[in-house]
DNA sequence: AGGGTATGACCTTCCGGTAATTTACCTCTG
DNA sequence: CAGAGGTAAATTACCGGAAGGTCATACCCT
């Protein structure tokens, strides 16, 4: 998997397999840096961790597709829970900086049109996701039990986005007279649970990328809204 | 927890040798018939499948929320991937024909208007899941592996509902003269996302009942497709 | 006695987590 | 410039517990 080395200025020389006599084969030669093991790990989790679940993610599966093995994830990230948590922190803060940047990019005059503005934050979330689509479910894990620490970490995460959404969809509302907090919840939830289904649908079609994605669902949300 | 003998949580007579004479076919033995069992199973491994996905769910604990043991669950269901499938089939099927009956409830003249149908639906999904709310995630369950056979089975039974939403949704798009099938399909995997993500907004608030759900539902989408 | 209902004890496997150890590199001395 | 020593990077081997699954057995009614 990854063959890559050469972390040092001076790497160790691939002439030929030079081995150690009575040592275990490979131990402790790969000196990737830290930081650059700890980012592979983190991609390969939150992989793991999307597609799965928290709960049905195994450790050492993430650790094989790294290729590395279990102790080394336990003394850069502690525990199972302390990985989910750095993904959750990873990819809640590249999402909320990517929204927050769609929904107000115009400082001079006022925002964009209402209207606009689901498309241009479906651009930047494709665009946040397009190597790592399935990051999404790290955040909205339906797998989590109530209750725990990890089920309110990702709550409060998600609340940054919720937020988000919470400006944009209440205006909605708003002009149609509805004033019942309970409806904005609930479409707020929409809201997310639809970008979500949206990713879904991306996970399965592996070959479309985030413009095309974002192209299409510009014209599916102008379908939706057309009179018919 | 049950150490002795000791009836069953449930067992319906606790006064004296009141036994149901003949009246069931085939009753008469000392603990709960089968037939019932097996809907108590069903109904909380339904639950528990729906709420912690397929690999996350225990045998144990299923067996420990209907009161009785882990082999009663193999004597009658065979192993976890069948209590598994017998959900996804009670599930779907209920599913699937509430649904048929929303879409084509008029057989004399045309079908009801299309801008009509999406409330019917969903006002015949929240009936069904009104007291097994979790169900839907039971079929929609993320965390399958793909290619296994267990995936294939829930692929199989949504391919039934995601015909009656294809239905639906094809002729939104074209009314607009669009005619990509990729487009047909993420619209068709967007409407069951939709309806997916409003049932977990129902999950986290019990006390809405099918019909204010419903009610809500109907604002919601009229908001979003009316002009802003 | 016989048959449907139900259980306790047990087995194997996998997973989260830890301890001890090995390898490779860098640097500080003499 | 060689070697001593420190340190970062990783490994093998192992443990306790939980989960899926099985077997022989007990209960209770007809």
């Amino acid at each position: 998997m990854n063959t890559a080395r050469g972390s040092s200025p001076a790497t160790p020389s691939p002439s030929g397999p030079r081995r150690t006599p009575t040592a275990a084969p490979g131990a402790g030669t790969k000196g990737v840096p830290r930081a650059r093991r700890e980012a592979q790990i983190l991609a390969a989790a939150v992989e793991e961790f999307g597609r799965h679940g928290h709960a049905s993610a195994s450790m050492a599966s993430i650790a094989r597709r790294v290729g590395v093995t279990k102790p080394l994830l336990y003394t850069y990230f502690g525990s199972k829970d302390g990985l989910y948590l750095a993904c959750l922190e990873h990819i809640a803060h590249r999402l909320v900086s990517a929204i927050e940047g769609a929904m107000e990019p115009d400082p001079h005059g006022a925002g964009p049109a209402a209207s606009r503005v689901p498309p241009r934050v479906l651009a930047a979330v494709f665009d946040v996701l397009e190597e790592q689509r399935e990051a999404w479910f790290v955040l909205y894990d339906r797998t989590l039990k109530p209750g725990s620490d990890l089920h309110r970490a990702a709550h409060a995460h998600r609340a940054a986005i919720d937020g988000l959404a919470a400006s944009g969809t209440a205006d909605v509302l708003r002009g149609q007279g509805n004033q019942d907090p309970l409806d904005a919840d609930a479409l707020k939830h929409l809201w997310t649970g639809t970008v979500g289904a949206l990713v879904g649908w991306w996970i399965s079609h592996p070959e479309q990328s985030a413009a095309e994605m974002t192209a299409r669902c510009a014209r599916l949300l102008a379908a939706i809204r057309a009179p018919h």
